[in-house]
DNA sequence: CAGCATCCCATCGGATACTG
DNA sequence: CAGTATCCGATGGGATGCTG
């Protein structure tokens, strides 16, 4: 193993090659997934989504801030990507539950850690500006 | 060690407490500093600014689809949360360059994480819906 | 080269009301 | 409970042109 490892996202630039994608190409459906998974209310319904499934009031409950126009919409276009997975149990009551998929567990992990630093570190941040 | 590790994300819904910030309210300025950093072009440009420090025009050619406009004021957010330093060269002709700050390089390996994901497995999840 | 100013529009997203 | 429909304002973001 060198000692000089390669500068972090250095593999970033590569273009479409051996069904790689490139996100700093316009047309590249990579840049579409990275949009819907980075959208406002995408990375926090994602990141409560990696604790355990909610059902959909649960996590209109837990987003404050959030409409449920845009819950209902986050939620339909998580799904048609695969990252999340609606289950429908019968009722009555009828209650839903959305759940993520193993593609939706990678993502959301990843971004829980974003969100997590920024948590931990916004005080910092804040002073030193 | 715990061979039975908490869910990941399980910290994520405390509220404010010794300095941490809560994503979930509405009004904590962890979540204006998340919009930034996950914003359409911030994590582009952060992504690219992980590997080195890049000029104006070298970020303006390497984002394809992106305006002048945007990236100035992408960078200028950027810049004003603490994650990106801008340096200036004394001239003619006059040559800027952004680079990361330490907090930005946290941030930036955390969303090039996601992103190189993303690059990877567009082909599966394309196939798969 | 590294921007800022202006114009303009498309999309995002909130409020409200309604449905199975 | 879990949404959908409609309306509408805010804002993200592109095109063009100008400046130091």
């Amino acid at each position: 193993m060198p000692v000089q490892s390669p500068a972090p996202g250095a593999g970033l630039r590569r273009h479409l090659q051996e069904g790689r994608g490139n996100i700093y190409a316009p047309d590249c459906p990579s840049r579409a997934l990275l949009d819907h998974v980075t959208a406002r209310w995408s990375v926090l319904v994602l990141a409560l989504l990696l604790e355990r499934p909610h059902r959909f009031n649960e996590l209109a409950g837990a987003v404050s801030g959030m409409s449920d126009k845009m819950l209902s919409q986050t939620l339909k276009t998580l799904t048609a990507d695969g990252f999340v997975e609606r289950l429908v149990s019968d009722g009555p009551p009828v209650r839903v539950s959305y759940r993520l998929t193993p593609a939706g567990t990678e993502v959301a992990g990843r971004i829980a850690e974003l969100v997590e630093w920024l948590e931990e570190n916004v005080g910092a941040l804040l002073a030193g500006r």
